[in-house]
Formats: C-alpha cells, sequence, structure tokens
RNA sequence: UCCCUGAUAGCUCAAUCGGCAGAGCGGGUGGCUGUUAACCACUAGGUUGUAGGUUCAAGUCCUACUCAGGGAGCCA
C-alpha cells in the first residue's frame, strides 16, 4: 500500500489545501530546512508549487536514518509517507515519512542559508535565486501575470500576433539597437552580410502590430524586446518583455480607457490567484503594497493633459531640479510629483508636445500636440506609453520627412495609409515594470531570473 | 555616460585618533523525545576588491583602476 512506486506525485500546493488526509502521499523537493532531535529529524520540503513547505518527520526506524541525519539544506530528495494531522503549531499537516530517497545531494558549500540574503549577492548566484522564498514567489507571480495578460486581451476578442525580433526597422525615439551579424569581423561590406542590409534586435512590435491591426481589428504582442542604451538603473534592462495591443478604428481615449482596465486587471488577477506569495511581499518588501494594489483596481485613474500637468507643477513652487517650462518632457522628479503628491494615484498624462514625441503619433487639431499618453504610477513613473497613430498619409509623410530616418526604409508603412487606413490606437506596456508594481521589487534585476543589463550576461 | 556612496571570514556586518582583524549567522563535531530562522556546548575559517604611494606602523590617509548600490539622463 506504501509502495512508492504505485502513487503518483502529489504537488505541495495541493496536498496543504487538503480538507482530510490522502492517506499515502509521494512528494519530491529540495530540502529548505531540516531541524534534528534525538531519533527523529523535521525536514522541510519545497517543490516550487507554492511558497509554503511541507514538514516531513523521519524518524530512527527508516533504514537509513543514518544518511538522513547527513542530508543538507538544498539537497533534492523522493519520500512518501503518511499525510498525518501535525502535532505541532504552525502548520496543519506533516508527512510521516516512510521511505526517504537521497535524489541528488546538496554539499555544505550550498550558499543558500536559512537566513535572509542581500538582493545584491543573491544576483550573483542567479542560477540558484528561484530557490529562496522571495524570487520563487515572484516567478510564480511573473508567471500568473503572463497568463492574465493573455486572459484579458483575448476575453476582450483580440488576437495574439508574433512580430519579428530581427528587423531592420528603427522605430523612431525607442533607445540605441544592438546590430545582429554574421559578418566575419574585419569584413564591413554589409552587401555580404546575411540580409544584405543592416539588422537588428527589435525595440519595439509596434509598427508591424499595426499592420495586423489594420488586418485582424484588435491585435497584441507579448514578446522581448532589445535596447542597447548605457542605462545603469534599478528601472532598465537591456532585454525586457513588452505588451503592445494595438486596435483598429479606436482613438486615444478609449486607448487610455483600455489601459486602464488592463492594469486594474492585472493587479486584481495577482490579488485573487497569488494571495500567500503576494503575502510575503507585502510583509517585507513593501508594507504599503495591499493597500496600493487595492487602490490601483478601485480608484479611476486620473486623467491630465500635458498642458495641465506643465500648470500644475509651475504652481506647486518645488525647486525641482530640472526646469519645469511648456515644451519640456516630464522628468523623473516631476512625474513623482504628480503621481505621489499631488493626485496620490495613477495618472494618464495626454496630448504631449509634438517635439517630444515620435513621428507616428497622431498630430491633434492646436497643430502643436500629438494624441499621446503615458501611464504613470508611484515608484516606477511611466509604466505605459501610447498613442494614436497618425492615420492620415500626408500627415504622416510631412512628420517622417522631417526626421533623419531614411522614409525609404517605411515605404510599407506609409502604404497602410494608402489602402483602406483607418484611425488606430495602442500603447506598450512594460512587463518587467508591471512585475515591480505588483510586487514591491524595487529592481528590474530581480523581476526577471536572468537580467541582461550593461556589462552582465554571465548567466 | 554623469554625480554620490561603498568593497573586511561562505553570508550580514563591526574594528574609536593611523597602533594585536572581531561578532552573529552559515559550516564541522558532540548533545537534546515535537521542532518552526529550533536550542545548548565546542571548533575550523582572513593576501581587508586590484595596483601603487605616504608612514616607525595602513582595514583606516592619498592616487588610479575594477566591481557593486543609489540618484540622474535615455526609456518600457
Amino acid at each position: 500500500m506504501n509502495d512508492p512506486s504505485k502513487l503518483e506525485r502529489s504537488r505541495i500546493v495541493h496536498l496543504l489545501q487538503a480538507d482530510q488526509s490522502p492517506g499515502s502521499v509521494l512528494v519530491k523537493g529540495w530540502v529548505r530546512t531540516k531541524r534534528d532531535a534525538k531519533g527523529f529529524s523535521f525536514i522541510e520540503i519545497n517543490d516550487g508549487s507554492c511558497l509554503a513547505n511541507i514538514q516531513v518527520v523521519a524518524d530512527e526506524t527508516l533504514s537509513n536514518y543514518a544518511t538522513i541525519r547527513k542530508m543538507t539544506t538544498g539537497s533534492a530528495l523522493s519520500l512518501s509517507g503518511r499525510m498525518v494531522p501535525s502535532r505541532g503549531q504552525g502548520q496543519r499537516w506533516e508527512i510521516k515519512a516512510e521511505s526517504v530517497t537521497l535524489v541528488g545531494h546538496a554539499p555544505e558549500a550550498y550558499p543558500l542559508q536559512k537566513k535572509r540574503h542581500s538582493d545584491e549577492f543573491l544576483r550573483t548566484i542567479a542560477h540558484l535565486r528561484p530557490r529562496t522564498n522571495k524570487y520563487g514567489a515572484a516567478f510564480r507571480i511573473r508567471s500568473q501575470l503572463a497568463l492574465a495578460i493573455h486572459r484579458f486581451f483575448q476575453d476582450r476578442g483580440f488576437h495574439y500576433i508574433h512580430t519579428p525580433i530581427l528587423t531592420a526597422s528603427d522605430c523612431e525615439g525607442a533607445g540605441e539597437m544592438f546590430r545582429v551579424t554574421t559578418l566575419a569581423p574585419g569584413d564591413a561590406a554589409v552587401a555580404n552580410d546575411f540580409f544584405g542590409v543592416n539588422a537588428y534586435l527589435t525595440v519595439s512590435g509596434q509598427l508591424e502590430a499595426e499592420m495586423l491591426a489594420l488586418a485582424l481589428g484588435d491585435v497584441y504582442t507579448f514578446g522581448p524586446t532589445f535596447r542597447a542604451e548605457n542605462s545603469n538603473t534599478r528601472r532598465h534592462a537591456a532585454e525586457f518583455w513588452m505588451v503592445e495591443p494595438e486596435m483598429a478604428f479606436c482613438d486615444l481615449a478609449q486607448d487610455m480607457v483600455l489601459a486602464e482596465a488592463l492594469l486594474q486587471h492585472l493587479a486584481g488577477h495577482v490579488m485573487d490567484h497569488c494571495a500567500a506569495d503576494l503575502s510575503l511581499f507585502a510583509r517585507f518588501v513593501d508594507k504599503e503594497l495591499m493597500h496600493r494594489l487595492a487602490a490601483l483596481v478601485e480608484k479611476p485613474f486620473f486623467r491630465v493633459p500635458y498642458a495641465d500637468a506643465i500648470a500644475i507643477l509651475e504652481r506647486s513652487a518645488r525647486p525641482f531640479e530640472h526646469p519645469v517650462a511648456h515644451g519640456n518632457d516630464l522628468q523623473a522628479e516631476h512625474e513623482r510629483y504628480l503621481v505621489e503628491h499631488h493626485f496620490k494615484g495613477p495618472v494618464i498624462v495626454y496630448d504631449f508636445p509634438k517635439e517630444i514625441k515620435p513621428f507616428y503619433m497622431r498630430m491633434n487639431d492646436d497643430g502643436c500636440t500629438v494624441a499621446s499618453m503615458d501611464v504613470l504610477v508611484a515608484g516606477i513613473g511611466e509604466i505605459i506609453g501610447g498613442s494614436q497613430r497618425e492615420e492620415r498619409y500626408d500627415m504622416l509623410r510631412r512628420r517622417i520627412e522631417s526626421i533623419p530616418l531614411a522614409p525609404e526604409n517605411y515605404w510599407w508603412y506609409m502604404e497602410s495609409r494608402q489602402y483602406g487606413s483607418v484611425p488606430h490606437s495602442g500603447f506598450g506596456l512594460g512587463f518587467e515594470r508591471l512585475v515591480m508594481m505588483v510586487t514591491g521589487i524595487t529592481n528590474i534585476r530581480d523581476v526577471i531570473p536572468f537580467p541582461r543589463t550593461p556589462k552582465n550576461i554571465a548567466f
């Protein structure tokens, strides 16, 4: 009856939720901690299915108890036994071990200890840090957020599309690009290169997504994006994931409605589906987390035109380091004032001056602003940037000729405005910044398993 | 890329005015019949980031470099 070979492996997340004991169970996972007494040991096993460990009681009647005594933190093991109500405080169930097999030994040099490690140290062992409570929780939440993104869009009839990762086009204003080449070192002849032209890793799928929106109606991308900026901040990575919806027959106001609904859906989804993991962040990382998430889900976002935002900043009489003036872009300190002091909640700033925004954004009737919007949230700043796209061929032509890009590379983009062009809009959501917002983690390097930043690609 | 701060045991940190380099945790050994970051005793563990310089004497002061953190810029 207790032959381990006849049992299906149980996940700890399911065992801990049980209302009654399933009897004999088989569990496989890693030792998080072990406490020895005379004649028996408490072993806490984690299998990654949830934050919590399950407690195992192994005593000296086991034939290999001497080996079990020597098992160290980090070791992988397979064990079977009866799940019984725990005699001790602190957990409802425990497993009375009847068989314990060491699957993979972890020598005493195992770097993860039963105490809190600094984030800086854990970044130096990125291959092991998912085995900690905090990073395990972060990556489970990341997974749930990805699911929630697909669910949000699919429920609204959006089509998931894939845009190229290798590209020859520059999405203006999106930053420096990584060059991709098969040329031998020293060979400068682009004609000999794989594509015969300069190729890059994409900085945005937007231009291609527009083409799909003009065929499939409502579409979204969700994939990796690359920026070769020498940015050394807690909010920037060279490789990050971005969500980019694009909607035909959609204006800026509807774009903003969707951006707000998306963020509210995502925060709500995580509150509903990741309560245990979230509680770790609420306890140890950000005491205000649950309040902030609840407010984000419940309260409408503030909306303010750029010109009004400038007026608010001027009236504040704050000694800003960067001057506040109509025509200047909003600096981090300005965004923080708006979000954290003036509005005290998420803010959508829209209708920016055309000079500080890319060519593809739609010119407003005033002739000096474009139909653009940034969603700003506390602690992160810009989490979403979007716009209504310029759908009028002549207007777009004029914008593209006024910038240093080569218009001939955009012939296909221009042509979409000659055949059945329609008003359309979209935005980009930084996925890592979303994970930061939802967990309270303050460094982007800690919300992606293997972060890429300048001089950092070891793992 | 710029500004500020930092680098001491495996980890987190201390070391007063420039004067013998220490603690907690972790590791090892032993003990403990229900633990919860278990507990108790003992024990090993160091080229003080790198290279120079000042000094009788440098973890400590000076210079350069490397790396890291925070802030700024760029952006998502």
